[in-house]
DNA sequence: ATAAATTAGTTTATTTTATAAACCAAATAA
DNA sequence: TTATTTGGTTTATAAAATAAACTAATTTAT
């Protein structure tokens, strides 16, 4: 009746990153953080997660000599979302036979 | 961008219950229970949050001699569902502007 | 040249949640 | 009568989220 929501996207902050990264080819960590609103240390930990996962691909570079951390899903990623969001719905829909 | 999602309703368990109850005029703790497939002590735990935050009511008698925990959802559980919904909607459409 | 502030993060510590395990009281069954 | 089941609650533990502190380098101001 209710299917159970992968763990690892049941978070407000790793749900918007995937939402987010879902939507573009790639993300920089600061625009990530810009857009969900998020503390640097709390993005860089669910940031982490979200990578040991496979859910997505973090590269690590320089730009202007500065660090820069740029994210893009992955096929998994995108896979764990789309089931996620159908898992989802036996919760918000009102459709609660079987 | 992402609105901020109720915590309260953000967890598994609490949200089947609230799901569930929204279809039902009451519901029993132990049919809630199997619905749910949550443990009694999880479940008791997640029905007293939900309570302590005016979503549902909680009453307690006895059927039959022995104890019996009904539930039902209230305005504010009502309210709090339909929003905790329309929030979610911007993590999972990919409408991402602002 | 050097101190102060900013950028781009990571690491560590603390608080909050979720969950399981243990427990309790009463009733029923063996 | 003792063992089991019902219907829970309470307590303890594990896991998550978050904030705060820190690092390392850069840029700006003095």
């Amino acid at each position: 009746m209710f299917k159970s929501l992968d763990p690892l996207l049941h978070s407000q902050l790793r749900l918007a990153i995937i939402s987010l990264l879902i939507g573009l080819e790639s993300a920089e960590f600061t625009f990530i953080k810009e857009k969900t609103n998020a503390t640097a240390g709390n993005l860089s930990v669910q940031i982490d997660k979200l990578e040991k996962a496979g859910y997505i691909k973090v590269v690590k570079s320089f730009k202007a000599k500065r660090p820069l951390t740029t994210c893009s899903i992955t096929k998994e990623g995108i896979k764990a979302f789309e089931e996620y969001v159908n898992h989802l719905k036996t919760y918000i829909n009102r459709d609660n036979e079987k």
